[in-house]
DNA sequence: ATTATTTATCGTAATATTGCAATATACTAA
DNA sequence: TTAGTATATTGCAATATTACGATAAATAAT
């Protein structure tokens, strides 16, 4: 079917989720690896970095827009893009809040 | 095309790509939630907790171990499954390991 | 006005993912 | 051996994702 049954489940594990298929592709990762590398807002030269047709990284760039961890502005005939530091944290503890769940003791011997 | 075109990319890219992705459907989450809350082993009473058909369970559960986060023990005729402690840390530096190369003072005014 | 530059959107093709019913497999119990 | 239980696999059908060429839209430069 393809289709998520989004409707089973909390919407605190949809939205981890979501977070977590936005960073499950490594264009994106090496989208945001960018950003954060270059420290400041960057024009359109992901698409001389990365060795994807611009259409394919402008949907890329919108997709991870929509999670909200990156946001672009423009200016003139080009837009700056950036890593939203408040929901780049927000992701950055959720994601940590399924992680730190984990407690050493409970190992298992599977 | 629908193939990522992953040779085009780096291996820590395609790897960190492969784990968001593991993670990014709420149905795994989930089932990850689950292994953590009990803080055991646990057989497949997954099935009961979560409202999807056992195949599709089972799929997911396969997904999860192809990333090592999970691993599961044949016990007579039920599987036991559990985080692997190991892998879990892992892949929790390397996730945090993105998200703390941002450091506030590069925020931009975009 | 025309042309160049930059980014977004559309259309399309190919592959991937999700989900379930049916079935297979593998062990347990009687 | 036969029946029961638990999990995996197979075989679909439907939707989603990825990628790119073509094109649109919007500004800048001449």
């Amino acid at each position: 079917m393809g289709l998520t049954k989004t409707e089973n489940f909390t919407d605190q594990q949809n939205e981890l989720a979501t977070i977590a298929k936005a960073i499950g592709h490594p264009a994106r990762v090496a989208i945001l690896q960018h950003l954060l590398r270059v420290d400041a807002c960057i024009c359109g030269d992901l698409v001389a970095e990365i060795p994807l047709a611009q259409p394919t990284i402008s949907r890329h760039l919108q997709e991870l827009k929509a999670v909200g961890i990156i946001k672009g502005s423009i200016s003139g005939t080009s837009v700056n893009y950036c890593i939203d530091a408040t929901r780049w944290r927000e992701v950055q503890n959720q994601l940590n809040g399924l992680f730190d769940t984990y407690v050493s003791d409970q190992d298992c011997n599977c």
